[in-house]
RNA sequence: GCGAGCGUCGCCCAGUUGGUCAAGGCGCCAGAUUGUGGAUCUGGAGAUCACGGGUUCGAGUCCCGUCGCUCGCCCCA
């Protein structure tokens, strides 16, 4: 025996009929992307490694850890993108895709790549889908896009599962909140976990996200962003809140809620399910308005979300949600025999050229090994052509779902299915 | 990177204190009178019990190692 494989760590096969349920997620985000206006753009799987590293921020656990970077035969260090949106800023710009008064509103469906052990609900080849949208400064786009998020999941009927929002404001407002947490943080240091202290140096806002119990305890009562926002933060908080229950989308105030990525200006959420383990995000975004320009563009604002598909999947699994079946179609053509062989795999290619699904037996089987066959294919039709069909020129078309049986002459089969 | 559990036919799995040990279900194939599916019945194919060592008269069952999978920590989709 040859040596054999296996999917490397962290991956899967996506098969029938498993791929069925990939296809109806990512059919119901496309149709509620075109309802918003947002268009599908599609990135290389791999970047610049350096794209990342100032994107994303080399100090996250992403970006320090989890990269899969490797060197190409030009000595160039590139990494198997992490997440979507930095490569999308990266194409935003070199398209010089900005301009004054306008939008660009995309969505996506990518693989995205990262270094870690594989547990429930997190993979080292994950599967995607987000929109961004740049250009717009207030709060109305982020509304939109948080309204865009959640149709989705109303769309799929994914329930229990949760907003939680927070505004982390923006270069004017920041500087003093970093100032005053780390002066808080600073009174407690020593009672802080090992990261956590580490984190004071590097992000002190990371450590409102560490899960354990003593450095929450700890940081329940430290300053948190929305109570050192700057006016305009204020206002465009506000504004958002307003939009979003006026939209009547209902949403938790996370105000410790900070995000593994270090763009998100203002806004940030995430859709939490208390369903999926560990795991318990579906999906996360923010606003990233100094992006753009970090990455050698004009100053532009931006805006977007990332949800996971493997999560969803399990949301919907969870939830018990059946995604609409295929109900049974098409038709195995039959052939007893080698003449009739022949004739039912030409008339399986005319019923075909109608836009019909029609299949042939492979494997000389006789008729009742090939009804179970059409059974199992899940078909509507079974054409028999046999000797006696073929001297009378009508073939026995049978229901498969009634039982009902017809002869049809052998050349007008096609258009009768097509009327039937 | 760290911790825990698991690894028996394509799939789900039974295998008691080590001695008919390779069982059952699903699926697959073939029959149940002559050219007909989905139900039932009968039969059949299919497993060197992840891999490599060790203990023992004897190991799927005990010990060690390797690989793999799963779950958890960290963090996130």
């Amino acid at each position: 025996m040859a040596k054999s494989y296996q999917a490397p760590r962290g991956t899967q096969d996506i098969l029938p009929p498993v791929s069925d349920r990939w296809h109806h997620l990512e059919s119901t985000f496309r149709k509620v992307c075109e309802r918003y206006g947002y268009q599908e753009v599609r990135t290389p799987v791999f970047e610049e490694s350096g794209l990342f590293a100032r994107g994303i921020g080399d100090a996250t656990d992403i970006v320090s850890k989890e990269m899969y970077v490797f060197e190409d035969r030009g000595g160039r260090s590139m990494a198997l993108r992490p997440e979507g949106t930095a490569g999308i800023v990266r194409a935003f710009v070199e398209h010089k895709l900005a301009g004054e008064k306008s939008a660009w509103k995309v969505f996506y469906f990518m693989s995205i790549f990262r270094y870690e052990r594989p547990q429930a609900g997190r993979y080292r080849q994950a599967h995607q889908v987000g929109v961004e949208c740049f250009g717009p400064t207030g709060p109305d786009a982020d509304a939109e896009v948080i309204a865009l998020n959640m149709a989705w999941y109303r769309e799929l009927g994914i329930r229990g599962h949760e907003l939680r929002l927070n505004s982390l404001g923006c270069p004017v407002c920041r500087p003093s909140h970093r100032q005053a947490l780390s002066e808080a943080l600073s009174e407690v240091r020593g009672d802080l976990c090992p990261t956590c202290q580490g984190r004071m140096e590097t992000n002190p806002l990371r450590v409102f996200d560490c899960k354990s119990a003593e450095c929450q305890a700890l940081v329940a009562s430290a300053p948190s962003t929305v109570d050192y926002l700057c006016a305009e933060c204020q206002s465009h908080f506000a504004r958002l809140r307003d939009l979003l229950e006026a939209m009547e989308l209902p949403y938790e105030l996370a105000p410790r809620l900070v995000r593994g990525l270090d763009y998100y200006t203002r806004t940030a959420w995430e859709v939490k399910y208390s369903g999926l383990g560990a795991q318990d995000a579906l999906c996360g975004g923010g606003r990233y308005d100094g992006l753009v320009e970090e990455l050698g563009g004009p100053a532009t604002p931006g805006i977007g979300f990332a949800a996971g598909i493997e999560r969803a999947l399990y949301a919907l699994e969870q939830g018990g949600i059946e995604i609409p079946g295929r109900s049974a179609r098409g038709t195995l053509v039959i052939g007893l025999d080698e003449e009739s062989r022949r004739r039912a795999l030409l008339l399986a290619e005319s019923i075909r050229g109608h836009g019909l699904r029609a299949e042939t037996d492979y494997f000389d089987r006789g008729l009742k090994a090939q009804m179970k066959q059409a059974d199992r294919l899940g078909a509507r039709w079974a054409v028999i052509l046999g000797e006696d069909e073929l001297k009378t020129g009508r073939a026995v078309v049978r229901d498969l779902e009634s039982g009902d049986q017809s002869e049809v002459p052998i050349d007008d089969v096609p258009g009768w299915l097509d009327r039937a």
